[in-house]
DNA sequence: ACAGCCCATCGACGGATGTCGATGATGAGA
DNA sequence: TCTCATCATCGACATCCGTCGATGGGCTGT
C-alpha cells in the first residue's frame, strides 16, 4: 500500500530505465513498475480506464461510470481511488461530482516501458 | 484460469482494438487484456521477464533465474509458467533443461495497446 | 542399474484483493 | 433548516494469489 504512495514521489519507470527489457531491472523498479501494470491487470479497472478515456473532454464523474461496468458504486469509487494512487488518473471535485480524467502521458510511460527497443523487428 | 487459456486461441489486443482509449472496451475484451497486464503486474515476474530479455541470446533456464529473484525453484517455475500461459514467454525444452525465452511482439503488442492514438502530445 | 541433477506439479498456508451494504461528509436546491 | 443526490470510507466476507517444502518424472553420466 505504502509501496503505491512512493509512486506520486518517483519517476521510476520513466526515468530508471528505456525499457525493462535491455536491461535487468532492479527488485526495487520491479515493485513499483509492477504496481502500475497491477492496476491495470484487473478488468474492471481497465474497463474505466477506456471509459474515460472515451468520454467527452475525458472526463467522468462517478455516477457515469457505475452503470456502464455493472458494480456498486462503492466499488467503483474504489477502484477508481486505486488509479488515481498509481498515477494514471486524476481527480477533481467539481460541486457534488466528482471527475475523473486521464494522466497526460501516463499511459504512454507505461507503453514506452514494455516496447522492445527494436521495436519487435525479430519478430516482424 | 480458463481465462488465461484463451489468451492463446485469441488475438485480443492486436485484433479487437488499436489501444485501450479512444474506444470502450468491452467486458470480454477487458478480462483477455487485463489477464496479461496482471501477469507483469507482479514484481517476480516483472523481473523474470526482465532477466530473460537480458539473457544472451534471449533464453534462460530456470536454475539461472531462481538466484537472481532470491526465490524457491517452485516459485520461479511457478511464475514462469503464468508467463508462458499469457503469452509471454517460450518454453522449449532441451534435455534436462527448460529455457524460457520472449515471445516476439508480445510486449509490443501490450505497448501499442497502452499506447494513446496521439502519443500524449497533449501532455507533451 | 544406480545415483544425481533439473524441473513441473501438488497440497497447504498466510496475506492480499474484489465485492458489497451501511454510514457519514459535502454540496445543491426548496 | 430540511431534503435529496453524489461520493469516499469503513467493516466484513469470500476468493484469489504468492510462497514454500515435498514429491515424482525425465534425462545424464557412471
Amino acid at each position: 500500500m505504502d509501496l503505491i504512495a512512493e509512486l506520486a514521489d518517483t519517476d521510476a519507470g520513466t526515468a530508471c530505465c528505456a525499457s525493462i527489457v535491455g536491461e535487468t531491472v532492479s527488485a526495487e523498479d520491479a515493485a513499483l513498475l509492477a504496481a502500475r501494470f497491477k492496476a491495470i491487470g484487473e478488468p474492471t479497472r481497465l474497463r474505466l480506464l477506456s471509459l474515460v478515456a472515451a468520454t467527452e473532454g475525458q472526463e467522468a464523474c462517478v455516477c457515469d461510470l457505475t452503470e456502464p461496468v455493472g458494480l456498486a458504486q462503492a466499488t467503483v469509487s474504489h477502484h477508481l481511488k486505486v488509479l488515481v494512487d498509481a498515477g494514471l488518473l486524476t481527480r477533481s471535485r467539481r460541486g457534488t461530482w466528482s471527475f475523473y480524467g486521464l494522466v497526460p502521458g501516463a499511459l504512454d510511460d507505461l507503453a514506452a516501458l514494455l516496447a522492445t527497443p527494436t521495436g519487435a523487428a525479430a519478430g516482424g
